[in-house]
RNA sequence: UGCCGAAUGGUGUAAUGGUAGCACAGCAGAUUCUGGUUCUGCUUGUCUAGGUUCGAGUCCUAGUUCGGCAACCA
């Protein structure tokens, strides 16, 4: 490389930083932490990872390995009447998909139960919390409004002893659910209404499925997650925006304890992205009534169910990259994540042939023995990947769509006493049409067939299979999950009422022998149509069954 | 009518007082044995009104609009 060439590389504007990459450069310029960076990425263990959460995990994972530091995954498991294992796995697996690792770092917040405890009595003994005896209705009349304070509870004078004894004895099962609370003593006049004496602990004898029946109280999640920061040496707590207004909680509670560490909150916008929704409550009433086939099912915009569509993991960061970070509310475009989608496969995926809809062709200067055999293109995109050979006989199968009767304007395929190019294979034109007598359907065509010598002049080029290789494998193809841009729009309608009826259609098309074996969860171009992903779950050896990831680029 | 936050083309994002740039989408063209890919060009933008400054998307003031916050959820 010449001198200038480095120069010119060296002064060539840095790459554009968001505002949490500046955040971390000043610290780390002013030494702040050691000079560390330790994020985390802590779920709660309630339902599936959706692409939103995407976004926060090639943030979190990805600033740490940008800046040289590690992020935890961690379990936001304190409410054990919404949690289960079956999540715990599933999260796992897709963070491992992403390409994201953990090492030893894997924690759950119900690992620290028995020192977020402690905590509490620590606030007790300070005088920063009581035990609070105001059932729900009370305490939310108690708390006020937004405009209005509250009014301080009863219990908020309650003795230092009065309180560890209450505390302790909630903590061994003396009293029912929802007889007491632990509260924070800080402000019931405050404009923050979390900073209004915000509930600590409250009392729920149900079986975690970390700790089983150890507890019968639980931290809620602004203590819990501060402090399991706080343990963990987190240095930059990244988390959405709906949590801004709990920082001051977030930094009350750690300043009044003794603990020598505390984190700093940063929050960002989460994504949305049009013609889907991103709540975990919503993509569990999909499946539980039944809108689609289950947590993985390809029309989700869950990560389980991207996989399974084909979305490569490549893709989604890339994606994830390119929609950057900040703290604007914004909805991104589909379009943007399926041109990532495509961009990844184009580079890497197989060009095979499939017939979605046959249509029959004979070509007449064939007899029923002859035919050719020729070479077909592995991927153009890489040389290395090669040819294979493909016959051409008497009878092949070409897409219905691309022979029109009385062809519209600007049709360049094949229709009557016109010509087209088959794939690597010459030309036929069309010599006539055969039709049911019936319905008046077109059954067939009769083609005459030049070799690629003859240099005909034809605008288009079409795909197509010879029908006696050509093997019958089930395809899904899929549109989007919603006919709008935003289900959520419309306040009087639920937003089911705007899934798309033709999200999925399933058809059986012809396929080339080599597909026939294609091993699950490969992803190849059928040519001219779209992206395809050999189904994870329905195909059988020698028995694919392929879902459309995404269609090829609209043709103008 | 409380508090917190945010406003840059259709969408997303950059510019950190000094030429408003990039990507997606759209449109047009070139190339192409995929109406794909690739390449070229084009359309479209600083919420409003004042102010500071030689100079404002950026700073100040006032307003407008949008989002979040009133679980013993996270």
């Amino acid at each position: 490389m010449s001198e200038e060439s480095n120069i010119s590389e060296s002064t060539s504007p840095a790459p554009s930083r968001h505002f949490i990459r500046q955040i971390i450069d000043r610290d780390l310029e002013a030494g702040k932490n050691n000079s560390q960076v330790i994020t985390r990425f802590p779920p709660e263990p309630n339902g599936y990872l959706h692409i939103g959460h995407a976004k926060s995990i090639c943030l979190n994972f990805g600033l740490a390995k940008e800046f040289g530091g590690r992020c935890h995954l961690r379990y936001d498991d304190t409410n054990p009447a919404a949690e289960d294992v079956e999540y715990v796995d599933a999260i796992e697996a897709d963070v491992r998909w992403l390409g994201f690792e953990w090492g030893e770092h894997h924690y759950f917040a119900s690992n620290y139960f028995e020192a977020l405890y402690g905590y509490a009595e620590e606030l007790i003994q300070k005088g920063k919390a009581y035990v609070c005896s105001l059932s729900a209705d009370e305490f939310k009349e108690y708390r006020g409004v937004p405009t209005r304070p509250g009014k301080e509870s009863p219990s908020r004078n309650r003795t230092v002893e009065e309180n560890l004894d209450l505390f302790r004895r909630m903590r061994a099962g003396a009293f029912p659910d929802g007889a007491y609370v632990l509260r924070a003593k800080i402000d019931m006049a405050s404009p923050n209404l979390h900073m209004r004496d915000p509930t600590l602990y409250r009392i729920k004898r149900i079986h975690h499925h970390r700790t089983g029946d150890e507890w019968c109280i639980y931290p809620m999640y602004d203590f819990a997650h501060c402090i399991s920061d706080a343990v963990e040496g987190i240095t930059h707590s990244i988390c959405t925006l709906e949590f801004e207004v709990h920082r001051p909680l977030y930094d009350w509670i750690l300043d009044q304890i003794s603990i020598p560490c505390h984190p700093q909150q940063i929050e960002f916008a989460r994504l949305n992205l049009t013609y889907t929704v991103m709540s975990k409550r919503r993509l569990l009433q999909l499946v539980r009534e039944g809108h689609v086939q289950g947590w993985d099912d390809p029309r989700m915009p869950t990560l389980c169910g991207m996989r399974r569509r084909g979305y490569p993991a490549a893709a989604i960061r890339a994606f994830c990259e390119t929609i950057g970070v900040t703290k604007y509310d914004s909805v991104t475009e589909m379009e943007l994540l399926e041109y990532c989608v495509r961009q990844e496969l184009n580079a890497k995926a197989l060009r095979r042939i499939a017939v979605l809809d046959p249509l029959r062709v004979v070509i007449t200067n064939f007899s029923d023995t002859e035919g050719i055999n020729v070479q077909a293109i592995n991927n153009p995109e890489d040389e290395t990947a090669g040819k294979r050979p493909f016959p051409l006989t008497r009878e092949i199968f070409i897409e219905r769509a691309d022979f029109a009767e009385t062809p519209p304007p600007k049709y360049f395929r094949l229709s009557p006493g016109k010509s087209v190019r088959l794939r690597y294979a010459g030309f036929i034109t069309c010599e006539d049409i055969e039709k049911d007598p019936e319905t008046g359907e077109v059954i067939a065509l009769h083609c005459r067939w030049d070799p690629p010598e003859t240099k005909v002049k034809v605008k288009a080029t079409i795909h197509w299979l010879a029908a006696p290789t050509a093997r019958e494998a089930e395809v899904r193809l899929y549109e989007r999950l919603f006919t709008v841009a935003d289900p959520m729009e419309d306040k009087d309608k639920d937003f089911t009422d705007f899934l798309n009826p033709n999200a999925l259609r399933t058809t059986t098309a012809l396929i080339e022998p080599a597909l026939s074996e294609a091993g699950a969860g490969e992803s190849f171009q059928f040519e001219r149509t779209g992206y395809f992903c050999v189904d994870t779950k329905d195909s059988q050896p020698g028995q694919p069954v392929f879902n459309q990831v995404v269609a090829l680029k609209a043709s103008k």
